[in-house]
DNA sequence: GTGGTCTAGACCACA
DNA sequence: GTGGTCTAGACCACG
């Protein structure tokens, strides 16, 4: 339980957000940043609960939906790892970009501006 | 209400995402986008209820909720209109652009990329 | 239809309140004030509605109730005018008075302050 | 709900302003003056619209309206909670004073009084 | 258990 | 006619 405090501290949690959701994007962010790196081990999910100090249901929860999407895979008895295929974690991290991308387009889009016009406004530019 | 909806059969509903709210960003997006302009008046909420075929009250939350936010205002027993001030609708506007690209720029630090990296790779280029 | 537009362009109307409210309190006021002087004249129900361009059933119901409280007198056929009767009008100062001095107290109370400290507080200053 | 509620039975309703303003009104002085302690962790929806016998919606309009002011906070799961950051609930407290203060001075004008003038006549002195 | 959303429908004040 | 409030009760996601 000392190196998994990687992020705790510095994620601000929103509380109107689910936090399983909250921390399915961190975690998904750390792995793709190299943070969390290619089989890490990861703490217990009553481990990490109670470093959290959330439910575990919560962390369960994230750590599932993780598993879900191939980052992380359970080894029965021995704990839960990020995935040691660097092809999945470039795969989620270009999802990750290509979500972002999309969100942005969409938003010009619905406001009638075209991506350029929605940057420069956005950054304190008419 | 007489006239046809400017965005009703337009939407696709998000089941997994509140109603009011998903109708809220819409009206946003409208009225910055200048596809309802200013001084408009709405369609009633039972007219809009019936349309949209929800309950009214789902319709009065997306009206109040647009309401606080300084974009609409409602004149009693009249009804429901876009603001008239063009300083609101322009604000609005900026701050979904705003919010946008600083929802972009967060994402690409999160995963440790500058933004015109995860631009790239957001657009199916490595 | 000259005279009566001392308080029209004056009044900021607050859209989420009644107008006939706000069309009396500041009525109530012009009188206290002298602005509308001991037995002036209004205008008819129907020139006020449309200098303000309100319903006439609006001023209607504002004329009525100042007339409950015996500042106004309806004279049949010759329209209508604040009352001729100066205790009434001192009356009606009094009570203007008296509620907003409760007021102030009743809100010190109910944050704990004395009303010194409250008006203290109020001004800006701790 | 276990304990007793701080406020209900000293109330006054009154029947002609919506009751979730006037609980709005009653927590925000409540939470003002101390009563209620900053984190302190409210009854639950349900607990306290049974109390109150109202409706839950409406105790829950309350409380969302004191959370879009930052008054309370609700924690996922766990429950709705006096926020904790006592600025905030300073900042409150002078908003009421500032609104008491002006509103008396507003009066005191509309009537052509200064505000001692006002405040004399309003104690039953001339 | 918690809050949150939505529906259905009644009732009211205002214009 | 308009919006606004309140009730009753169902259903859901979260922790």
């Amino acid at each position: 339980m000392t190196e998994e405090s990687l992020w705790y501290p510095n994620v601000r949690i929103d509380p109107s957000r689910p936090l399983y959701e909250q921390f399915c994007e961190q975690m998904r962010a750390d792995i793709a940043r190299g943070a969390l790196q290619l089989g890490a081990r990861l703490p217990s999910v009553r481990d990490l609960a109670a470093w959290l100090r959330v439910n575990p249901n919560t962390v369960m929860r994230t750590y599932q939906e993780l598993e879900r999407g191939k980052l992380l895979v359970t080894h029965r008895g021995q704990g839960t790892f990020v995935t040691d295929d660097a092809r999945i974690v470039e795969e989620s991290k270009r999802d990750i970009a290509r979500q972002a991308v999309a969100e942005l387009r969409a938003r010009a889009a619905s406001i009638g501006l075209t991506t350029e016009q929605l940057w420069l406004l956005g950054q304190g530019e008419g």
